[in-house]
DNA sequence: AATTGGCACTGAAGGTTCCAGAGTGCTAAT
DNA sequence: ATTAGCACTCTGGAACCTTCAGTGCCAATT
């Protein structure tokens, strides 16, 4: 049975270990923190701990370091999350205040998060299913194709490559262009198959085949830009935490360049409540030493997306928590004004 | 004084290096190569090569490990690249001939670089000055403030905030689009400016101020456009190879993530000729351990950029050498097509 | 003059041993 | 339920030794 003090001493366990890195014993704990009672005791819970497999071990008679339920346990104990200092909260919202475009305020993201947490920082781009056609731009690329723009009213930009069935000129590029604009212009993006079908079959046979390889490039384009990507900051980090993890840090760096594994995390997540940590093997198990604090932000328009911080276990989750959680606030509060 | 033979012992020294991981004694020369003298005619050899400072002993009584002058006189010496194996060469043609635009193309090639030499590879994109602006987006923000897109015949895409000194509707800022693209469609991204500059003298005064204020954000977007951006793929690669760097990794990834140092860097080789290769201390100071092989490729045009590997000073140079040179090669054919 | 065999010397790597210290688990007493 | 006490365990570091690859140098040989 885990007594409420013994869920205490997890506490300064966890705390001490990350603090500094060495496994924790009973007289250290007693030392350091007024509990009340003796080495002995503290010991007696340990045991307890030990048999709830919240902490471990590393050999016979050394001191005690949490598992990932421990980790676990430990994290959902924290009912208020401690704000970040008002300087700091200044400092984030002046910082992102000054960034253009999505792409200016995501790279600040990442960066101020690896600064505020020293880990790895990630923001998954939103799924911008509110999104409509700005502008539709077609540049010649040889005879038979094309590289289409898709520019959206959010600004965001997307290529693809248009492959026409029939040699194609300037002149009907131009056509096809301007067609292609005065009909999607405005119209959200999940419409954008219909119109141009219906375009399509309202024009004459020449022209609906260009208008009928356009749709297709147009909706696998649309389609991409629905699965997210992340943009990442501060992967010297990992190097520099290096002795807490295990194994090596290639897995770990594998997933970062990889993303899909993570992005398909974040999904997972999605349903989930607004901040979530995952804790080692809760991961995946490549990962086993590794944790990810993420929150969901507000695109705008009710499209949510996560940033997240990166790093080994033995983490300060507290103020990871609390960092990533302002951070999204932020972010969300700057996407909802200018929707 | 380095006789011929003495060369030929750098030669195998590196070639034995890069091969085993460990310091390399006369004895296992001998053994290894046939040389045709003993052991003690090579260290008369090694005595040389040291005293010429392009081999090193860690200490006292091991073998020996080239310096970087070592590496880089065995570089200078390498005359005939040996060129891949056709199916590692057809396998890059049909693996860089499936890409799309741009982004896509460079992706993979990074991707296929850094497989074929398991180091870290990266694309520096090209300046594209004889790109034109094939057309302007502009997307409101706020009631004085938009986002322009400028996309130039490459394909290539650039977004930045226009700041109005005044209050801007949608149908005024329909009307800057027209105007603005009416003048700078099919303009030189260097003649921007000027065209600007012209069509803001010829308006009335309301919309002179809304032109000056496009003007000065696209020189600004096209002045960013020219400084380069490098994308990086196998940074998982470095941990991999850890053992080769004395030192931490963290500022050779934080080169990595920065990218600026190697910007200017690679600025610096344009000068050179195609192919070069910088090693240890060559780069800077913090990058120590650390060689880079590049080589020059044609984005179409004229525009040259380059893309390189990254490894410790202990790679495989002709290895990695002839990979950066052909991927450059089939690159700049690809580029060379459509322009 | 270049090459060679011989030889004493060196320093790192790895193994063994020992010691101190931190920490535990258990038991009997409070 | 808590505590003091105690025997026990294991790690980490220091000290030490041995092995061995490799060197530098010298005198002899070609």
């Amino acid at each position: 049975m885990v007594s409420q003090r013994a869920l205490e001493v997890l506490r300064v366990i966890v705390e001490d270990y990350v603090a500094s890195r060495e496994p924790v014993g009973s007289k250290t704990i007693v030392e350091r923190h007024s509990f009340g009672v003796s080495a002995a005791t503290i010991r007696n819970d340990m045991a307890a701990l030990e048999e709830a497999n919240l902490i471990h071990a590393p050999h016979t008679s050394a001191g005690r370091v949490p598992t990932d339920l421990g980790y676990r346990r430990f994290v959902d104990s924290l009912t208020d999350v401690r704000p970040l200092t008002s300087t700091q909260v200044s400092a984030i919202q002046r910082f992102l205040d000054e960034s253009l475009d999505l792409d200016d305020l995501f790279g600040r993201t990442v960066k101020l998060l690896s600064n505020l947490t020293n880990q790895v920082a990630m923001v998954q781009y939103p799924t911008l299913t509110r999104d409509a056609v700005a502008h539709v731009e077609l540049l010649p690329l040889g005879t038979r194709r094309a590289l289409s723009i898709l520019i959206t009213t959010s600004g965001s930009v997307d290529r693809a490559v248009v492959e026409f069935d029939v040699d194609i000129d300037e002149a009907n590029l131009g056509l096809l262009r301007a067609q292609a604009n005065a009909t999607l212009q405005g119209q959200n993006l999940v419409d954008v198959d219909r119109a141009l079908a219906k375009l399509a079959a309202e024009s004459g046979a020449n022209m609906k085949m260009l208008i009928e390889s356009l749709r297709l490039s147009l909706i696998d384009q649309i389609d991409a830009q629905r699965h997210d990507r992340l943009i990442v900051a501060g992967t010297p980090q990992l190097i520099r935490s290096e002795g807490d993890f295990s194994r090596s840090l290639a897995p770990v760096m594998d997933a970062i360049e990889e993303q899909v594994v993570l992005l398909t995390l974040f999904d997972e997540m999605r349903q989930g409540e607004s901040s979530t940590v995952r804790i080692g093997r809760e991961l995946a198990d490549d990962l086993s030493d590794t944790s990810i604090v993420s929150a969901a932000y507000n695109a705008g328009g009710g499209d949510t997306a996560r940033l997240a911080v990166l790093g080994p276990t033995r983490m300060n989750y507290p103020l990871n928590m609390a960092a990533v959680e302002a951070v999204a606030r932020y972010v969300s509060q700057i996407l909802g004004d200018d929707s």
